[in-house]
DNA sequence: CTGTTAGCGCATTCAG
DNA sequence: CTGAATGCGCTAACAG
């Protein structure tokens, strides 16, 4: 038997109007004390919980937020870097009271399509989490007005508000850190180069071969796809360089890259780190998993989360608020992946 | 400019019930095509779309179902585990045209607090994963007849529906193939004892040693917490017993512990399977990075989103559906962290 | 300080 | 076959 503010207020004794000033304790409500409490009680009593649907059809707000995950049937919220982006937002979410409702994504085939549910008002804005340029469904969303914040995917529509890490400077670290210790033969893995977060990564790769003084060699770039196939044929390529060129470490673009470089590097008896380093970008949970435990670039996800909900919500209140592009910084985790090259080579 | 039903209608020259009538293809509604056709259009031309709020407070139905995880810091959403199951709901739920709300349960502190919100309205049932017994919750919950699922926790509340897959069967079926291969000391690294998920794999253990005519050492089953400082003095545990007594095979009852356990062996030079096997439960993809990959048992994560999502919806429908307990089959993947125990002993 | 009124956008009777 | 009327449960003016 569901029980609403009518039946709250008929057992109180005041007006159905008394009873919402009371229970949402409204700014500049004068309540008797008196009357508060016999209101309170009688809510307690009957065990009234205001229907969120009802308020949110007169208030036009449902304090939720809809988390857009990449379309395609390869589970992204599987991999460890979606598990620990969303983790950091659902974390920040809560601290906010905000809900979170999740669309996957996986049956909305375009943007005509998947609109409509979008703007049923079930949720006031949206987090995109895509990792691959998806300018149709941005766009769409941009025309049709809806708040929303895109997370690590940096969109060429001026219209889009973003956070993401400082991919550049992380990529850039990494590498200083590799020629450091002294390497000079850094490999790129980059598995599928459209994703997003690859040319920025290569970019910073550049920025700090050039700042040492570094002659970028492109040969030392593998790229392809993100299977554990075309990670191991990636790998292959560089292992098979003529021994002057051959890398002394391999940086993987993401966590993930890393884990199947693993994978292709015992198969191929090759010791990390004292035949090879080995780096990562993310430290999203699978670095500390490995043997040796992966050297990666921290980033920020509880942060990225708070930023990016805190951007949305600002953008939900005031829809004109013009749209930023935030960059949040990474942090360098040394663990046991890499070393010094070999002395003899 | 939100543009309601009232717009539509006016466009069309009808009046607002037909509008509703027509967009809802409501069965025994006779409506003349070219009146249909008339509301088509200006819906289009309008690009309108019905309001879930205003749909769920008439209908009272959301087609949401909430997603209530682990209470507690440890961001369980990040265990590889979590995320299988999670995915697996997400995707039964996108066949159904179900949305998903997400309760991350990290600010309810107990069921007096959370209760509330979980009946607001926001989601006509509930989804439970939890890794502990939470019973005071789940009780709370039934009481207040709020329709849920209880996932991969079987709760003693005869009211409790529940889908879980069958741990003792799957336990048994691992330890019956580790003796297949010829070990007889079988350790068991159990990680945090009150975990849901331990009593039945043990109990399946137990059935499997008793069928081969194996007794049952007490000495080789090690629990304490699920850290990786604990697993690894579990294993110390288990690798220090005499020699008589010592295992060949750890059976490691989740595919986390395998990952610690795997850690602590490289730690201490064992070499695995050549010098000791291990397998793990549930290959929820982190099996498959291991280096040997792993040898564990299946979970069918997507099968159990889909029987717990349809027999949630089913008790939406109808809420005095009785009470059941589902179980689903595990698949043995024998992976190359498994093999015979070596000879000379 | 409190009660009354008027919708929010939609589905659903019930008449015509 | 279609239109008008009613109310879902609640908030937000506006009167008292």
């Amino acid at each position: 038997v569901p029980i609403s503010i009518r039946d709250v207020a008929a057992s109180a004794g005041v007006s159905l109007g008394t009873v919402s000033k009371v229970l949402n304790e409204r700014a500049g409500a004068q309540i008797a004390p008196e009357t508060r409490e016999r209101v309170r009680r009688a809510a307690r009593e009957l065990g009234y919980h205001p229907s969120a649907v009802a308020r949110a059809l007169v208030r036009k707000q449902m304090d939720t937020l809809g988390l857009v995950l990449p379309p395609g049937s390869t589970s992204p919220i599987r991999a460890p870097f979606f598990s620990a982006l969303v983790d950091g937002i659902f974390q920040a979410a809560a601290e906010r009271r905000q809900n979170i409702t999740v669309f996957t994504g996986h049956r909305w085939r375009n943007a005509q399509e998947s609109l409509p549910y979008y703007r049923d008002g079930r949720c006031d804005g949206l987090l995109l989490c895509f990792q691959l340029p998806e300018s149709d469904i941005v766009t769409a969303l941009l025309d049709a007005r809806i708040p929303m914040v895109t997370l690590n995917d940096i969109h060429d529509d001026p219209r889009a508000t973003t956070v993401d890490v400082d991919n550049i400077a992380g990529a850039r670290e990494m590498t200083a850190y590799l020629l450091s210790i002294g390497h000079r033969n850094i490999g790129l893995i980059c598995g599928l180069a459209s994703l997003n977060f690859v040319a920025p990564r290569i970019e910073g790769y550049k920025r700090a071969l050039s700042a040492a003084g570094v002659p970028f060699d492109p040969a030392l770039v593998a790229a392809g796809e993100s299977t554990r196939r075309s990670i191991a044929e990636q790998v292959d390529t560089l292992l098979t360089l003529p021994i002057a060129r051959r890398p002394t470490a391999l940086f993987c673009l993401s966590d993930g890259l890393a884990t199947d470089t693993f994978i292709a590097l015992a198969a191929r008896g090759v010791r990390i780190p004292q035949e090879i380093s080995v780096a990562g970008f993310n430290d999203d949970g699978s670095a500390s998993w490995h043997e040796p435990p992966l050297t990666t670039m921290r980033q920020p996800f509880v942060d990225l989360g708070e930023r990016a909900i805190d951007l949305l919500i600002e953008r939900i209140k005031d829809p004109s608020l013009p749209a930023v592009v935030e960059f949040l910084k990474t942090e360098l985790v040394v663990r046991g992946s890499t070393a010094p090259p070999a002395v003899t080579r």
